[in-house]
RNA sequence: GGCGUCGUACCCAAGUGGUUAAGGGAAGGGUCUGCAAAACCCUCAUUCAGCGGUUCGAAUCCGCUCGACGCCUCCA
């Protein structure tokens, strides 16, 4: 369908360089998911945002994506670690949150249904599986034990480990080729005496008294954390794949253990792109709970109210490669783009009833959309990829006026299209965001509202002009914007002051 | 200690060797409007943290200085 090569930064080479599928057309991508022992943060989701502009990328590009996302729910603690460490599933469900629920199960039950909530009111693409590392027990259990019987894994009194001196490419990724550095970077981690190496990691805890456990070879215990996206990636998406996601933490020691396992597997290389997101920021600051600038999409949505696509948009804002500082500013900006769209796109269904007239804007609307999506293949430059979108909206606008229905068409198409590789625009009538929060922003005023704007129509009939602006007023106040247009008043909830 | 990123207008931000330094937000002026809102038009960095260097030519390459930040530890 498209000549156009999509390019991606790459951890393991450290350089763009095109995205090369090992079957033409067809993007086999895996993205590691997060860990559900609490809500996911705006941080989390802007790693996934970045896997969901991959897929939409790809898909825009008339590729076939098959697209798995895990869900960590087994509470890896500080995971290749001592006795002492604690168990991130174990901790949720000791704290004040961890209260309402019958035990660890259960919470990673409900934290994962919360997360695919956010996940659709920010409307991402659904994975083609979500896979659960407890529901992948005996895979990781195999794999485990091939490692034993390759060399590359021994078992201890306390577990079993893989030893990093078995594959002599560890580091590879991170660039952690370094032996001494590296077990400077792993001293801390690292406190079992049984390891051949400080640097070897956990493929198994024994542990009789962990709250989850499962009878392996080697008595009661639990996977380590790594194991579970080898052995879920390839099961779901063969021994090789195109391209594996993450955020930057992951790199090391996530990844690099992963890359280890799976290549020690299979003796073929483990994913062939890697690309990791940047951290967000907050008001220039790591976000952290003890800092109070900890949000999660709930938080926003819910408790602020504000629109989940002007989220999602203000997510996407900055390259993904790049540190994002996230502030109540982003947002507001994010909020007038989006509103900006919306504005077009009803001046575009309302030409739609005029006579057909010449397409004036179709061929501009085209291009534009073309060099928004050359910006997505350069390495998701979502910056520029926003602006040239944004151009598009100007290009209706100027015809607003005059725009006849061919050229309200072109215009819907433009939208459609951009709302497909960006996802910041939903379809009208369309579902993907199945939430209230969205529904919102579109759903009529309250009948006192109406009331007061027909009141108000009455007045401005009049001609009572002080009593129509203060009947304005009173509808402010009850959280709408009321607009005089052609066709009416137009009602708009009020941006709740961010 | 090791690895790495960034510093462009009031704010966000593109641009990484060569026409007038994208775009958005904010701000100011104008058109439109009963007034607004939205939209449209105009204005808004001789300059890219600072200092040197390389080059015919640098925001873009090199060096130093200053400043901000991330990872290496559970973390997206």
């Amino acid at each position: 369908m498209s000549q156009r090569e999509f390019r991606l930064y790459d951890t393991l080479t450290r350089s763009v360089k095109p995205l090369v599928l090992a079957e033409p057309g067809h993007l086999r991508f895996y993205s590691c998911g997060p860990t559900v022992y609490s809500y996911a943060h705006i941080g989390n989701f802007r790693t996934f945002l970045t896997a969901d502009l991959v897929v939409r990328t790809a898909q825009a590009l008339g590729w076939r994506v098959s697209y798995v996302s895990n869900i960590t729910d087994v509470g890896h603690l500080t995971s290749d670690d001592q006795d002492g460490g604690e168990d991130r599933m174990e901790k949720g469900l000791k704290s004040k949150e961890g209260e309402a629920f019958v035990n660890v199960w259960d919470l990673a039950d409900y934290y994962a249904d919360c997360f695919k909530e956010d996940w659709a009111r920010l409307n991402l693409r659904r994975p083609l599986v979500w896979p659960r590392a407890t529901q992948h027990m005996r895979e990781q259990i195999l794999a485990v034990e091939h490692l034993i019987e390759r060399g590359n894994a021994y078992e201890t009194p306390t577990g079993v480990y893989f030893s990093v001196a078995s594959f002599p490419e560890y580091g590879k990724l991170s660039g952690n080729k370094d032996r001494e550095n590296l077990f400077q970077a792993v001293r801390n981690v690292v406190q079992d005496d049984n390891k051949r190496e400080p640097a070897d990691f956990a493929l198994w805890k024994k542990d009789d008294k962990h709250l989850m456990q499962w009878y392996s070879p080697w008595g009661w215990g639990f996977p380590g954390w790594h194991i579970e996206c080898s052995v879920m990636a390839m099961q779901y998406l063969g021994e090789t794949i195109d391209l594996h996601a993450g955020g930057e933490d992951l790199v090391f020691p996530h990844h690099e253990c992963e890359v280890a396992q799976s290549e020690c597997l299979t003796g073929k290389p483990f994913a062939n792109h890697w690309i990791h997101t940047r951290f967000l920021q907050v008001d220039g600051a790591k976000m952290s709970k003890s800092l109070g600038n900890f949000f999660t999409v709930r938080d926003l949505v819910e408790g602020k109210g504000v629109d989940p696509l002007a989220l999602r948009y203000a997510l996407i804002s900055v390259p993904y490669g790049k540190p994002l500082n996230f502030t109540m500013q982003t947002l507001r900006d994010a909020t007038k783009n989006l509103e900006r769209y919306r504005e077009c796109e009803r001046l575009a269904i309302l030409a739609l009833d005029r006579p057909d007239g010449a397409d004036t804007i179709g061929a501009e609307l085209d291009a534009l959309f073309d060099a928004t999506l050359d910006a997505m293949c350069d390495d998701l430059n979502t910056s520029v990829a926003l602006a040239k979108a944004l151009e598009g909206t100007g290009v209706v606008f100027r015809e607003s006026a005059s725009m006849g229905a061919a050229s309200a068409r072109s215009a819907l198409r433009f939208l459609a299209r951009i709302g497909d590789l960006l996802g910041f625009l939903v379809p009208r009538g369309d579902g993907p965001v199945e939430t209230a929060a969205v529904a919102a922003f579109e759903d009529e005023p309250p009948a006192l509202v109406i009331e007061m704007s027909e009141r108000r129509l009455e007045a401005k009939r009049v001609k009572d002009f002080a009593l129509a602006d203060r009947l304005r007023l009173e509808i402010e106040e009850a959280g709408w914007e009321v607009r005089d247009t052609p066709e009416g008043p137009q009602f708009k909830r009020r941006m709740v002051p961010l």
